[in-house]
DNA sequence: TTGTAGGCGTTATCAG
DNA sequence: CTGATAACGCCTACAA
């Protein structure tokens, strides 16, 4: 452990001073092309590591980025921030950053605070933005460089996102000119800004394609089983043409709703989803939805902290990466 | 940012040295009850957060631990690293430890590698156990404290587990003792430890009975649905009593083919899984499985490793808190 | 092209 | 009980 070789070890194995060293290692500065790989074949055969810790401290970083990850339990929500994460990794690595996870729950930013104040990390990102966003607004007031994954109504936030609002509104669009118009619309947390987004894009396509919405056909917060179960029954009754879950977990519960209640899709009710993950893999009927690529947004979202990070200009993004898969759902 | 005070400033505004504001902090060494508290208020007043990099630098240490996090994406095993991240988080907060992730896909372990060798972290947790385990190796010759979650072979590895085997071991004799002898079994790679545990716990149940495993019924190294789909036909075919899977997904799987192919659970076919998870949730037919706290293992694994990091003997741990929950799928 | 010296913020050692 | 001072490993003016 503590046997660890220092640059002051190297320098002085190799009878050079510490400065020529570090120049050799880090390109900096002038050196004499013999002088370098002198040090650098001495280091690669003595395995010499640089300490991070060190480095960071002599130049007030830590090498290290946040991300805030969701505390509270969902079991939707996990692959796609698994997905984002591997983005982020592949991204932070070659930048020789590592990423260091803040569990936020709720209100509860403790964990968030901590990796500030105790200057861990460089940068934050956070993964989801919320329409009374806790985390948001401390991150602002730190000063703390940072990224948010979704859309922030604050102007002053940088974010990137998948274009969600374009992705709904065509995916609706397609099933209006496909001709059903009279289409439910299920989704979750209003307190989520994403849910704010997606019903954005639905309401475009019916504005878009001249029709009127029927407001007794959407359920927002949405996610409890046993009330979808009524809300079904109702829409078969009113004779809908389909549903739209705004994501894969909401879908899921449809279908093994429809199943029990003998209702097929997609003879008695079309179904697609604004969101797809493996969730809907094992579904019996395969499910029109949308797909994104969320790994590319992890690492986008990485590439843009780094670079605020450097101190460069950045400007908010908005990815047009998204797939509109239609499948025997929708049929 | 670097308007940050440091102990410098805080010495200075109160006309002491440094040592004696650390010491106030750090509850070390002699001091005056009277200067502690003028320099606990003042700091307390100006907020002072000490910079923990430093901290650590000085002392050699980073207070991080690391975490390695599968990168080969399976959403069965997300619920319950999730689970065991909240407990490591909560745990490792309170000692002041921030948790870096390290995402390992397969043997590719130069994430691992990183964080170790430029001394990102004082130790690393394992949030699973392989047959031929390349992490587990790295960490071993790297002699940086470490502690596996799940089973290992090499007696030398500190490890903490939930007791599968027990675990099986019960919810197996529960079954034959209801009458069920005629148990096919399905479980996933061989070359993760746990199916091998529960593998044999399921054995172990049979010998405790004296009943005879039929080894044409145990399907290992499984995962994929169309060839669970013959297995099921055939098992039907055959007149099992019932089907016991090692996870929640491979139960999933099977519910979902039952319903195809009109197999009533329990009336058909017995069910039961050796691992729960909110994937079983929206099952029609509960289902008879094992719950464990996932998240007080992640939380004992967290208190392991800090207690190996402060030089204390710690030992091998087997959890005792698994629950047999019995459902209708055994009815 | 290379070397010297000082600093990053904290803790630890050793005097007073 | 308190205070200088050195160390931790690396980087970066500045000097040679």
């Amino acid at each position: 452990m503590s046997n660890q070789l220092t640059i002051e070890d190297v320098a002085a194995a190799l009878g050079v001073s510490k400065t020529t060293v570090s120049r050799a290692i880090s390109g900096k500065g002038r050196i004499g092309e013999a002088t370098r790989n002198r040090v650098l074949e001495y280091i690669q055969k003595n395995n010499y590591k640089p300490n991070a810790v060190a480095k960071g401290f002599s130049q007030r970083k830590t090498f290290n980025i946040g991300v805030v990850w969701p505390g509270d339990y969902s079991l939707v929500d996990l692959p796609f921030f698994q997905r984002c994460l591997v983005g982020m990794s592949e991204v932070s690595s070659g930048y020789g950053y590592d990423i260091v996870i803040s569990l936020v729950t709720g209100d509860e930013i403790s964990n968030l605070k901590r990796i500030i104040e105790n200057h861990k990390v460089d940068g934050v990102i956070l993964t989801r933005t919320l329409i009374d966003d806790k985390p948001c607004e401390y991150l602002k007031t730190s000063g703390i460089p940072f990224i948010a994954i979704g859309t922030s109504l604050d102007e002053d936030v940088l974010s990137v996102d998948n274009d969600h609002f374009d992705a709904c509104r065509e995916l609706t669009s397609i099933l209006i000119a496909k001709g059903h118009h009279r289409l439910a619309l299920i989704g979750g947390s209003l307190n989520h800004m994403i849910t704010r987004t997606r019903y954005q894009g639905f309401v475009e396509a019916f504005k878009a394609a001249n029709k009127k919405i029927d407001e007794s056909l959407i359920f927002l917060n949405q996610g409890n089983e046993q009330k979808l179960t009524e809300i079904l029954k109702q829409l078969v009754a009113r004779k809908v043409d389909g549903v739209i879950c705004m994501d894969d977990q909401l879908a899921g519960y449809v279908m093994s709703i429809c199943r029990a209640q003998h209702i097929r899709i997609p003879e008695d009710l079309r179904l697609a989803s604004f969101y797809n993950s493996n969730i809907l893999e094992n579904a019996i009927v395969p499910v029109t939805s949308l797909n994104f690529d969320d790994r590319n947004l992890g690492a986008v979202a990485t590439r843009m902290l780094l670079a605020v990070i450097d101190g460069e200009h950045v400007e908010k993004q908005k990815l047009q990466n998204y797939e509109v898969v239609m499948k025997e759902s929708t049929k």
